[in-house]
Parts: structure tokens; C-alpha cells; sequence
DNA sequence: ACCTGAACACCGTTCAAGT
DNA sequence: ACCTGAACACCGTTCAAGT
């Protein structure tokens, strides 16, 4: 008996949506979200443009789709026994990790992977836990939203990220400013533009929102 | 004596930077960034579209000087009097209130508006600010950054700013959801996609991100 | 100094046609 | 069911030429 073949004569793998969305990531991760163009990825695919459309309707599915994958990417472990503030750390945590990896993500899944099942699951998970906390329905979902999109900024703002001889550039900039003028600047031109320990920027960013967060949970009582 | 004009027969103004970023803010609020390209911007000028390299060397430039626009339009005014908490309580306040105008604007200043005179003039106010508070270089540093990006994804984030039939698409999405699998996205289907009230919504992470910072502030002492 | 015309190499997308 | 060819209406940008 025959089975259909997932490769064609030329070993290319037969597409697929899983496929498409795999190839476009590797793209992205090599050249930015930029490169990830429909004509760009059918030629990588060694496939006409115009069969992605067979798999996706247009460009704004396969984007979200490509946010759904990301965001599906994220570990959700968390020690059940844990507490609730440890637990929220570790997802924003694993969130800040996966996204640092596709850095390109980030606009992806607030805008528009809001319907997949990876976003859906984290979601899920973080109401979960602040519904655990006392948080009410209103306040965990304003909590939630604003860790989701402070994971976001956090790697979206990392100095450093842009290309390394950019900030080299704005570094220069900054220490030549008049001094008199823009004091504070000119005194932090170093750690305005580069970032030495990345791993110090997201500890303190996360710390920042998980501290407001038990602050606003303790007031509560 | 004869001057130079700065209207032409028909009545257009005569092209300057002011001018093509003033017709490009305007283009931007009425149909969002995406609609602002050379060819559009150039249309609604009365225009060709390369008369524009001659004031943009091209379009990543115009884009910057747009964001520096729009950070030049926030009203840094504090009461020096106050305590530091409020100033740049204050501060952050403004800068949300400029976005929410052009909420377009945020991913242009935090990407390419760095060199802008109303970036440096607000950068080195929050900085002040925070030195004044006692936070050494680099922990101003890290706030000042963080500060920003919040305000920014506070209004990225603020649910119901897309399209309003979009959203009522997605809460019918959410409220049809499994109940056994997703209990907490069923219960906060609302709140999660639409927002009654915008202005509870800024002052509830602004006032999350600065009781951090406070809180910050007291652990040094 | 400031703007135009023509041209180039890109986009996303539709629609009819092939296998 | 899955993919291609040809065509359309868009992009940003360069470069020589006009006034």
C-alpha cells in the first residue's frame, strides 16, 4: 500500500503550515522579522509564492501564527507547591527566556496571536495564579496583561540588541553632548548604550514588576 | 526687496522637514504608521515622491525625526517643589497622555528617536529626577529605561485600542472557549478585551511601575 | 537649492490554469 | 488537494536631468 510521500523527488519536504512556520522562524532568527517576506519564504522553501496561500489566506495568518508558535515555545513548569509570587516569577521568567531567543517576537504575539493555543495556555496559567493570589477577576487580568507586555518591553529595550556598531555610535554621541546642557546623559552614556550583564537588566526589570505586584496583593488584606 | 516665499502659486506650502513631518503626523493619526509612506506622503503633499530625499536622506531618517517629534510634544513640566516620587510620577503621566495621542508613535521613539533633542530633553529630566533621588548612575539608568518601555506598552496593550469590531470578535472567541480547559479566560472574557475605563487602566500600571521604584528606593536606605 | 522623469528591484495578492 | 504563470497595484531608492 502507498502512503502519501512527505517529500518530493528533490527531498524537499512537502509544505505544510508546520513547515512554512518552521522555515520562517529560522529566517527570522538569522535576519529579522524584516526578512520574513512571502516571495523571501518561498524561495527558501524552493517553492512559487504563490503556494503559501494554499496554506495560509494572507500574511497577516501566517504572522499570527508565527507568534502562536513562539509563545506556544515557553516552558510552563512551575512548582505547584510554590508561591504564587515565585510561581508568576518563574513564568515571566520562562516567557523573558523564550523570547530572547526570537527577539523579533515580541510585536507578534501582542498583536495578533491572541487566539492561539500557546497564548491561550500561558494566559490561562498567569489567571490562574493571580486568581489564586486573591487577585480579582478585573485586577488579574490588568496584572496579567501588564507582565505580558512587561516581558515584552523588557527584551524589546535591551541596549545593546540593535546592531553592536549602532550603539557603539550613539555611545560617541551621547559623551560628546554639551554638558552643561545634558549632564545625566553625558554621565551615563556607558550604561545607556551597552549592557555588560543582560541577564542583571531582565532580573531587575522582572523583580521590579513582581515586587510592585506582591506590594499591590499585601494592600489588599 | 523680494524674500524667498514659502507658498507656491497653487498655494502649497513649500517643502521643508517641518512641513513633510507635520502632513505625516497628520497621515499617521488619520490611518495609522503603516499608511505613512513616501509615495502616500508625497500624494498628499502635491508632490513627487523623490522630492522628499532632498529634506530625508530616506525613509528610516524621516521616520526617526517622526518619533522625535512626537517625544518633543511632551510637556516636561514638574513641580520642583515636590517629592522626587511625584515628579516622576508626573513625568511618566505626560508622556502617556502625548502617547495616547499618537499611540503609533511608541515603537519610533523607542527604535530610532534617541538622538532627538525631545528625547534627550526628556531622558535627561528622568535621569535628573532619579540622581536627585538618590539612584547611582546605573540604576537610573536601568528605571529611566524601564519607565519608558512601560509607558509605551501601556498603551500598546490598552485592550480595545484596534479595531472595536475586532475586539468584540475576539471577547465572542474567548466567552466560547472551552470551560473545563481555560476557566479564567472564560470568566475574564471582558476585561480582557474590552476597556471601560482607559484612564483607571494607565494609572493602575503607572502606579504599580512607580511603587516599585519607591519601594527600590526605601531597600537602599 | 530644490524638484521631476524614468527606471530598478522589490512587495502582497488575485485569478485562472495546470496536475 | 496542491501548486504554478501571468498580471496588478503597490513599495523604497538611484541617478541624471531640469529650473
Amino acid at each position: 500500500m502507498t502512503q502519501a510521500p512527505d517529500h518530493d523527488a528533490a527531498g524537499r519536504p512537502r509544505l505544510s503550515q508546520a513547515v512554512v512556520l518552521s522555515e520562517a522562524v529560522a529566517l527570522a532568527d538569522r535576519e529579522g522579522l524584516a526578512a520574513v517576506t512571502i516571495r523571501r519564504l518561498a524561495q527558501d522553501l524552493g517553492v512559487t509564492p504563490m503556494a503559501l496561500y494554499w496554506h495560509f489566506r494572507n500574511k497577516s495568518l501566517l504572522m499570527a501564527a508565527l507568534g502562536g508558535r513562539i509563545i506556544g515555545e515557553v516552558d510552563l513548569d512551575v512548582d505547584d507547591g510554590a508561591h504564587w509570587s515565585a510561581q508568576f516569577h518563574t513564568v515571566l521568567r520562562a516567557l523573558v527566556t523564550t523570547l530572547r531567543r526570537h527577539p523579533w517576537a515580541g510585536p507578534l504575539i501582542t498583536s495578533s496571536a491572541c487566539e492561539s493555543p500557546g497564548y491561550l495556555t500561558a494566559l490561562e496559567k498567569v489567571l490562574a495564579i493571580l486568581r489564586g493570589a486573591g487577585f480579582s477577576t478585573e485586577e488579574a487580568t490588568a496584572v496579567s496583561r501588564h507582565a505580558l507586555s512587561t516581558a515584552m518591553s523588557l527584551v524589546a529595550g535591551q541596549p545593546g540588541r540593535t546592531s553592536p556598531d549602532g550603539t557603539e555610535e550613539v555611545r560617541r554621541y551621547y559623551e560628546t553632548l554639551p554638558r552643561e546642557r545634558y549632564p545625566h546623559i553625558v554621565e551615563a552614556a556607558g550604561p545607556l548604550t551597552t549592557c555588560d550583564d543582560p541577564d542583571s537588566h531582565y532580573g531587575f526589570g522582572l523583580d521590579l514588576m513582581v515586587a510592585g505586584v506582591v506590594a499591590m496583593a499585601a494592600r489588599k488584606r
